[in-house]
DNA sequence: TATTGTTATACTCTATAACTATA
DNA sequence: TATAGTTATAGAGTATAACAATA
């Protein structure tokens, strides 16, 4: 089946679903900023430190990919937050070429706080009935389960 | 249960859904930046474009305020855009200090087009049972109302 | 040869501040 | 005085290309 086939069979509901669900993005655009500003961060700061979970050191290359960007603005990046001792670059073990990034002490109670921050629901979702933020939970979890 | 706990319960099925919704703006956070770059355009310049809709001229300051950014930052965004022939700043009738901005005839066309990839539903959402993706779009519907 | 991370470059987005022309 | 839009500036994110070190 070609990929032109495959959305010709999307649903009605799938198309209209995802686009108030791009409508909901939009309309919290600026929660990102706002909360990285928060902690004098820039919103690509706070996201990579929100990325980097505890006792996960990652390599830049992997960073790069899931950030979906190019691996030469990770340097800058991770330079930054390295200069606010947020994060550290190890060694990895067996490659000499890797660098691990490891969040600092430091970082990790600033990432807390900025996760905190982001788990706070907006209003469009806050003031949803009960049933319906259940059944939003359960259904979101259904799209995502495989782990995205 | 007490009641506090039924309170404490409620609100953590809102967290935890926006906890999952942000999960999956973040893996689709590629989307934008790849459908404008099928266009030649930047993210923001794309972006612009799809918020213009046709026949409805928007005074560049209320753009501002609809993108979260200082008003100076869209007098770049919309010296490319015209640039490139995509919109046009109009005057304003009754006050000569406002420009309004409208989408050309090329613009229109462009924007359709964006407007049409950006719709197509991600696979999170296109792989959900027909029954989920009714559902996800009716709780939606009621999320954003009154209008976002 | 291929991969990891870096540097150099050019472009875009961003906020701030100062400016102009209107109101 | 206040507002709409612009300009100038500095910092940050982005892709591309070229590079050193390592595999």
């Amino acid at each position: 089946m070609s990929v032109c086939d495959y959305y010709r069979r999307m649903s009605n509901d799938a198309s209209e679903a995802w686009t108030l669900l791009f409508r909901l993005f939009v309309s919290q655009r600026g929660r990102v900023p706002q909360v990285a500003a928060e902690f004098d961060l820039s919103p690509m700061q706070a996201h990579v430190l929100r990325m980097l979970e505890p006792d996960q050191p990652l390599p830049m290359r992997t960073l790069a990919r899931k950030l979906c960007c190019d691996a030469s603005n990770v340097t800058g990046i991770v330079d930054r937050l390295e200069e606010r001792g947020l994060v550290r670059r190890d060694a990895a073990p067996g490659d000499r070429r890797v660098k691990m990034l490891v969040v600092t002490s430091n970082g990790l109670e600033v990432r807390r706080r900025i996760v905190r921050r982001l788990s706070e629901a907006p209003e469009p979702i806050a003031r949803l009935s009960a049933t319906d933020q259940r059944a939003l939970r359960e259904i979101l979890n259904r799209a995502l389960e495989p782990g995205l």
